[in-house]
DNA sequence: CTAGAACTTCAAGTAAACTTGAAGTCAAGA
DNA sequence: TCTTGACTTCAAGTTTACTTGAAGTTCTAG
């Protein structure tokens, strides 16, 4: 570890990749996208604050729900500027999003039930099964990948 | 419609993109990626057997869940070839990946448990949540878009 | 002071799942 | 027959989320 001599005041970008398993690309980019921020060394070199760990580690976390980086971009924007985000904060943001990641487990559910018992009975029936008929989200959007759950943040007006 | 004359022994790719709400650039894009298949009227046009539109149908519900088309055409591959497929090939090929997609609904479960925990608590902490070291699947496979739950059907070697 | 690891930027590549556009052909009604 | 809409192929573009590579700079231990 080159910051044994900083005293653990900040951490390099090899630094907070070990420690999240994340890329030292995958942090650059994640910066380019501007989810995180970082100092620079008189010689150039990023030095990150401590709190960028939790905030890669929820950045991740978020991704595996099946977020956007773009949808997780608007969760951290929540986050005080400026400062390092205490715990207050990291709880305010939970609750503020806790509806709206509620909706989208539920929908995930709604749909797991639909299928198991569609794939299961084995009807496959263009006008009674459920499965076909629910839900057109994530489909029809223009190109690119497609995402489980097409939603975004917006339809449910979390900001207000 | 085009086919109101072939009394409807076979169907445009139009009549299949309105049936199922995909486009026809899709529906050539499957059929590319052998998902599914045409047959050709003497002016080199496609046209459909009538279960196509089951298939196409399985296909976007099978995404929706979040499988690809690779694995999707595994799956498809379990259906007969030269004949239209059945009931009981539908239901076998439901049999077959039954326990596949319980394991991956279970890890979805899994997932939105600790989420809803984790974010609830607002904790985020490192060292004790289990949010980020649990399950790093999905994560560090590559460039390309990430998908929800990593694990490709050989893993669970379905076909033994 | 020097070797080597770690860092820097920037451009280009990759994967999935399609869409879009160009340029032309086919089919069906008036 | 003509027109119009639906069809054909093929190449290239799009989005997300990164990685890879080149070419050079900085940091730190010895």
């Amino acid at each position: 570890m080159q910051t044994t001599r900083w005293q653990k005041t900040s951490l390099t970008i090899g630094d907070v990749a070990r420690r999240t398993g994340i890329a030292t690309s995958a942090l650059r980019f994640y910066e380019q996208k501007a989810l995180i921020e970082s100092l620079r060394t008189p010689g150039n070199q990023r030095r990150y604050a401590r709190d960028v760990i939790r905030r890669v580690s929820f950045i991740r976390a978020a991704q595996r729900v099946g977020l956007t980086l773009e949808e997780i971009r608007g969760m951290l924007d929540d986050l005080p500027a400026g400062r390092a985000p205490n715990r207050e904060d990291w709880q305010e943001l939970a609750r503020r999003w806790r509806p709206w990641l509620d909706e989208r487990i539920a929908a995930l559910e709604r749909l797991r039930d639909q299928l198991s018992s569609c794939i299961g009975c084995g009807c496959l029936s263009l006008d009674r099964c459920a499965l076909y008929n629910s839900g057109d989200a994530a489909g029809s959007l223009g190109p690119g990948p497609r995402f489980l759950l097409g939603d975004s943040p917006k339809d449910l007006e979390v900001r207000n």
